[in-house]
DNA sequence: TCGATGTGCATAACATTGTTACGTGGCGGC
DNA sequence: GCCGCCACGTAACAATGTTATGCACATCGA
């Protein structure tokens, strides 16, 4: 039970502060205090482990963003979650990147798990939806989520891949910014 | 010479059809006919290897963009080279992910690769360029293309990251045709 | 109370990985 | 003809994921 949730953290801790490339059994397992062993009977081997990195990745990205929506007003609508993705994403590069980009090689999420990272999206579907009422657009809210959530998903993807191209964080963040509302504008206000 | 080449054609032959796991020093030196040194004294070792996939993906990316570029009319325009790029990355998924999602754990670019990668994007920006030009639209190519660039790659990291959620491949085709012609409205056309 | 069963865990081994030390053979230059 | 270099193979190394084996303890039925 304890055993369980420390090698999670442990796992968590040494990739946001390793990387992917040292997230081993064996470092886990040392620095969770255990044998390797504890890593096979509370998860069934590395692919376990890594799956539930994964939800748990989902689960507390889905927090940033209730965190976000919970303040209401501007910082609730999709362009405050939008800065909320983003900000999530950027301070956890590595996590995000097991959890959207296959930083563990021949890991695959389970459909089950790709279900519950699925949910995290209806965060951004409740707020779309919410703005598409006061606002007067038709359509379907989950369709329209999905594009808000590729554009946002596009440029915080290439800006951890180092593709960006600009100059310094603050370029980054305007030209994210103009980004969304440019978004924001093509699909969530009435034409 | 031809020994590169060849050891670089059998990484890239394993790529594609086994996966980023499977690529591993012995199995292309297998599939190229020499033995592991080889890798060593081509390529200075894995990581070298996964550079030159890098870099050689970028290189048959482009063309591909080339290619429907030269088509000109509606295929050589930005939607026209968003579905080029769509198809290339749904051909070579695994590829894309080497280049764009870290499919490699520690492997990152060098400066060199990444100017070289960046380059592509250049048949992104004249494209975008020459349609700014005749449809009247102000602003900078470079930056109106990042944008494109932006909205392109997040449909498509997100459908290769399993996080889409279409029935079947129509929908997902008729989903992205409709984000672009969006990104088209919002970024190509005067307000 | 006592043996049986099972569970959580460590030790140690296995095959496979990236990498490197060492030897060899063949080529061109003097 | 000899020297040196360069591509290459063999074999070893440490580190990886995984599994077999055994041990301690806890729980349960008699």
């Amino acid at each position: 039970m304890s055993s369980k949730n420390s090698i999670l953290a442990a796992a968590i801790e040494i990739l946001h502060s390793e990387g992917a490339g040292a997230l081993t059994v064996r470092s886990v397992a040392k620095a969770a205090g255990c044998s390797t062993t504890g890593v096979y009977t509370w998860f069934g081997g590395k692919n376990g482990l890594v799956e539930a990195i994964f939800i748990d990745g989902f689960a507390r990205f889905g927090n940033a963003l209730v965190r976000a929506r919970k303040k209401g007003g501007v910082e609730g609508s999709p362009r405050g979650l939008a800065q909320a993705y983003r900000k999530w994403a950027l301070a956890n590069p590595t996590h995000y990147m097991v959890m959207f980009g296959r930083a563990v090689p021949d890991f695959r999420p389970s459909a089950d798990a790709l279900i519950q990272a699925r949910a995290t999206f209806e965060h951004l579907v409740q707020s779309t939806s919410e703005l598409m009422q006061s606002s007067g657009v038709s359509g379907s809210p989950l369709e329209v989520a999905y594009h808000v959530w590729a554009g946002i998903h596009g440029y915080v993807s290439l800006e951890l891949a180092g593709m960006d191209m600009a100059e310094n964080t603050a370029e980054r963040a305007r030209r994210f910014a103009e980004g969304m509302r440019r978004l924001h504008k093509a699909w969530l206000e009435p034409t």
